[in-house]
Order: structure tokens, then sequence, then C-alpha cells
DNA sequence: AGAATTCCGACCATAGTGCTCGGGAATCAA
DNA sequence: TTGATTCCCGAGCACTATGGTCGGAATTCT
């Protein structure tokens, strides 16, 4: 392409976190109730379940998710959904919640000749703060409840 | 690659943004101070210039600079540095603020036939919402300002 | 006229996205 | 023990986005 003014769209989520929340939101639904197979998972989201392989071994790398193998077998959460942030998903997925390397997560890195003179660092540091914090709040729980009732009425 | 666990980071900004922040947080300081060249800013900046080029067009059609030709021309803030955001910077040149389709800013899209049992878009819908007052809250006023005086300590 | 500078579009290399496929290993049931 | 089920693992692949470069036109100032 060229010089294309086309951008998509910013701070856009992946599929890798997109069906990910998906997966671990039916895990969820479905905790306390034996192990969930990614074939049930699949044909309940409508997700390509060879995908979804993927993205759950990243998840129980993570120590988010539990896999038993065998006929019967399948995934449980690791913790109870009241104890999983969204924000734990995304990161496991996506990474680091970081818009710039300069305004990495935890620590202050300070990598940037530019730092002191640098008008745009306060920028990046406070979205990043925003939407950790934003994640942070929510839990598989509150997310998996919320469906349960059907009102999705949300003020803008 | 593969199924690769090296996820980058996420909500990363890419350098269309940090750039043309960067470039446009310059123009501020130079607010009324005449018309910047590119070159100018490029080096300043430590930035490629023909690169610029390229981000500063998308700004001059967004309608936030005003580019004049010829020698002694360049580009200046088509409002007053008080009345430009980070939220119209980053939406320039990155597009719309839309962790995902069914979040689009402005236009609640119901395009989505799982929307009712949807458990993740309160996810992002609160992310869309939550970045954008977050960039929408600070202007290039500010971030000029803040970076003419040398204290950026901000708490963690 | 000549220099400076914006404007415009083509081109390109690399990496990330969004999958598919094949096969191995564990577990359970008949 | 055989087979079905399911997790687990790694390779491959098409497409798009990213992050630029380059050459040249048009405009304006001196």
């Amino acid at each position: 392409m060229l010089g294309n003014q086309t951008t998509p769209a910013a701070f856009h989520v992946s599929t890798r976190g997109e069906y990910g929340m998906r997966l671990m939101v039916d895990l969820a639904r479905h905790y306390g109730g034996g192990s969930v197979s990614l074939h049930a998972v699949a044909e309940r989201e409508e997700l390509p379940e060879a995908y979804l392989e993927q993205l759950v071994a990243i998840l129980r790398k993570a120590g988010l998710v539990l896999g038993k193998r065998g006929a019967g077998g399948g995934y449980t959460l690791a913790r109870e959904p009241a104890a999983i942030t969204a924000g734990d998903v995304v990161r496991a997925l996506e990474g680091p919640i970081e818009p710039q390397v300069c305004t990495a997560e935890g620590d202050p890195v300070f990598n940037c000749v530019r730092e002191q003179r640098c008008g745009t660092r306060l920028v990046w540091l406070k979205l990043q703060s925003t939407i950790a914090t934003a994640l942070d709040g929510m839990t598989l729980a509150e997310l998996a409840r919320q469906t349960q009732q059907q009102d999705v009425t949300v003020a803008p």
C-alpha cells in the first residue's frame, strides 16, 4: 500500500484478546461444573476451535486456566471468577499495557534520553494507568453475571 | 512465526501517534511565532523528516494544522493549543478509539447478533469511554507547558 | 532565477494477525 | 486393549499494518 489514510482503529484489541475474553467468560459461567471442552466453547461462542487451542495455551501458561486431558477433560478457571480480572486476561494475551516503551507497567523505565523535555510522555503515562485501572476493575464474575440478565443498557 | 507467546504490548501507540504527538506539541510550543518547517521539527525531535511529511499530511486533512508553502513556509496549529486535545491528534493519526468494531465511538452500533448474550462487550465499551475521556481531557497547551518546567514527577 | 518548503504518490522490507494442519500424549469407557 | 476424546505442541501460510524511503511536482520568498 502507500501513504494510506484509512488508519483502521486506535487501541484495537485483536482477536486474541477478544476470543480469549469470550472463552474466559464462558469458563466463568460454567465454573464449578467440571471441565469444559474447547469444542463446547467453540460451538457456543462460534469461534474456530483450532485457533482457540493456541489462545488457551497462553492462558494456561499464564496460570489462569487448568487443562485436563482425555475424554471428559477440558479446561477450568485456575481461580474463582471473582479473582480473575479483565486485566489479567488482556495482559496474558495481548502483552503488558504499554502505550509506549517508556511507559511500561510497574517499573518507571528511564531508558529515553529525551525524558525530561518529552512533552508527550505524560499522555502515554496517563493512558497506561487509565486503561490498567479500568481493566483491573472488572472481574470475570461480574462479566458472567451481567449477561445472565439481559439488560445490557449502557448510557453513552 | 507460530503460536508465539511473546505478545509485544497491548494498547501500543504506533509511531504515527507518537511522532505526530511530538510534532503537535512542538508546534504548540511555537504557537504564535509564525510557521515552523518540518525540517526544524525533525531536527529538534530527532525524527525522520520524510516520514513526518506523511503524518503532517494526515493532520492537515483532519484540520488540525495549516501548511504554508515556499521559503519561510511551514506549519502552524489550526487552532490555539488549548483547543486541541490529545484525543484529536490520536484519532486523526490512529483512527477512532475503538477497541472492538461493536464499540465504535459515537454511534452504538448493533451489528453483532450476539449482542445480548455477549459477556465481553461491556469490557470494550468501558475501555473505549475510559480512553476517550483521558485523551480528550488533555490539551496541547497543557502538554507544552508541562515540559517547559522540568518537573516530570508522576506518582505510580 | 534559485532556494526553500509544502505537497503527492509510488515503493519496499519487516513484523504482526489470524488462522489451518498434522501429529503426539494422556485419560476414560467399553 | 482398543478406541474415542481431549489436551498439547509446533510448523506453515496468506494477508495486512508498520515504518519508513525516494523522486518529483507546485508554491512562495528573496
